[in-house]
DNA sequence: TATGAATGAGAATTCATTCAT
DNA sequence: CATGAATGAATTCTCATTCAT
């Protein structure tokens, strides 16, 4: 049960619609992470999140509006992690490796989980909302990236040009994950993304 | 005597069968492509077949089953046209980038708009049956890739270590597709795509 | 359970829609009669009828639908007793009296109370479909009691422009009846609207 | 002392209800006279009078009890307006047309919409309270009428009789209008209720 | 072999009403 | 007094699948 959300202790009218959505998304992980979004019911979901079926509707548009709440929410504590991570290490090379790590960390299993049916969504109904968030997403992390390489060409640990090519991490990362989904065993993620990864840091490197 | 009855009766109604799946899946190529799977109805198929609703199912196991039949048809198109385009140009670097020519070219823009349907499905519903035809597909192209590289190391436009990077060529074009469908503009497919084949193959030859 | 419906003992592939849709209709003619439409569920209609809810979308497009069904159905038959009951009377008086004795004879009882929630549903939801189906009953009524009056002229039971007051008495009669409905003892229904017919027949034939 | 706190508290809170329902009720007319009664919710109801949900509970029992409420104001005032253009004819006759004028003239367009709700009510829903409503409304018009068709038997308009008939002339406004709204065209309400209305007058004049 | 009528579980969604604040 | 968040029963309608013909 949700319950009723109070204001620094001032009896509250209304509703954190925001925080709300945040708190009943989140209560649902877990069912979202185990299921494809193709087997669960609003009913299932208001359930597991211990509210009426008519509550979701107050919070979300549809149950794909869930998954949408649940990969902003993870993503961001994902990128927690990542900062902590990233500052572990010294190399952009490393920098990038552990950027990407998101595809096959265990840390991120639950994330990835949703990420499927994100990414299957955005393939069959791709509305305007959702495109607006994978731009506004795609160019936060490519600036993340961009900084990075930036970062490690003032080290002369890359050469000038590296920036160019900042996008290909991304789309190499992405297209090694999804194909990785569905050709079992032929594609190593980890290993093969990290071979990925080496080998164009190393051409970026032997550039000049 | 009624008819021809040739050979094997059992053989003959087999190759219908597959003949048949082919010409029901082919007569609503068009329904498809125009829409998402989502938005379809076994009736609409049926109708649209010029077949009842029960006979789709002598021939398909559901909806998604149609969907595979008509990718594994036109890619199976594609590639004529591929290997007619890639004997027009000389160059390995040529050849792959006309080999990725498909997530952007015209002529594919139909097999292109099933392929979404395909990837979601693949993305949300992995059965056995759609991994090994997964498997079989990457097998099959990145045989090919590898043939190409071979020529080009052979003909000394690449290093001999190029072979071993051949998987990144799928992956990159996969991830530079999927993720082009839902941001719009920022990532240009074909231009983008290209940059980087030209930039893993200057890495290729660059190395010694 | 309603069954497949065979054609002259061949066997037919398909169902006679329209005349399925009245066996339906005529199924769950009850259910309407005791209950209004806005108490009754699809569920409860499917039911009572003895066939699957989907089943009812494939006959009517929904409840309305068959409230529209059950009125053309009863009114049909209501038209074959009024026909019998006209031949037994010779004034053209009487005739009227008894052509709109549907809005209170016993044997109309069910009619009438479907004929409420037809006009409930007229009142807020006039769609094309029952603006056209008005007008049509309105002018086949108009049409015969012209021809009752006509005989009358005929007879010099009623003057010349007798005609020319044919919808005064349909007007009359649905104005009695509905207004009966809701108020009360005031309005005896039958006896105002006999005393009426007479008032105006009297009228008609002093007329010259 | 805290505000102008007059007489019987509870009197005063009485007067209040009574005022601020037709507040509420007024405050949404325009809502009810756009949409049919089926189109609106509670929760849109309350946004427009700028009150919250439950609110519109202490004041209303239901939607329908707002329709009651907005009907009986719109007639009051009609009422008023019917006085004054009454009171600009001579002839009981004219008196008569202006008395039903209602049913068409455009100054009532917007009671005439809530009156189809009010009759669809009145249909389907007959519920004690709506009944004696109706009663009462229908009697305090046929004792109107009855005045007026005494004035004209008093000025020698109308012989003695006319008065027996003054029921005719309500169940004949209300048959017309009703009829009309979904025969459209083949009933001109305006003119046919005009047409009917001299018709009974010159009958009524004639008798002796 | 082909059909399409029938099914009915199950889907999303709505909304009048309640009641804690 | 007034509110609006929460409810969840109830509703309509869909559609993949079955199976008698």
């Amino acid at each position: 049960m949700v319950g009723h959300k109070t204001k620094g202790g001032i009896l509250a009218r209304t509703v954190d619609k925001i925080e709300k959505r945040k708190i009943i998304a989140l209560s649902c992980k877990d069912l979202f992470v185990q299921n494809s979004i193709k087997n669960l019911t609003i009913s299932k979901i208001a359930q597991t999140a211990g509210i009426g079926k008519g509550s979701i509707y107050d919070y979300f548009d549809n149950k794909e509006d869930i998954v949408f709440e649940l990969v902003d929410i993870l993503l961001q504590e994902a990128d927690l992690t990542k900062k902590q991570r990233l500052a572990s290490v010294e190399s952009a090379r490393e920098k990038i490796k552990i950027f990407f790590e998101f595809f096959y960390a265990d840390s991120s299993a639950e994330l990835r989980e949703l990420f499927k049916d994100f990414n299957a969504i955005c393939l069959t109904n791709p509305n305007e909302k959702i495109l607006l968030y994978q731009t506004k997403v795609y160019t936060y992390y490519d600036t993340w990236i961009k900084s990075i390489l930036q970062e490690g060409i003032n080290n002369k640990e890359l050469s000038q040009d590296a920036i160019t090519y900042s996008g290909i991490f991304f789309v190499l990362s992405k297209g090694t994950f999804i194909s990785s989904i569905s050709t079992s065993g032929i594609i190593n993620l980890q290993e093969d993304l990290n071979t990925y990864i080496d080998f164009i840091f190393d051409s970026m490197k032997g550039k000049k």
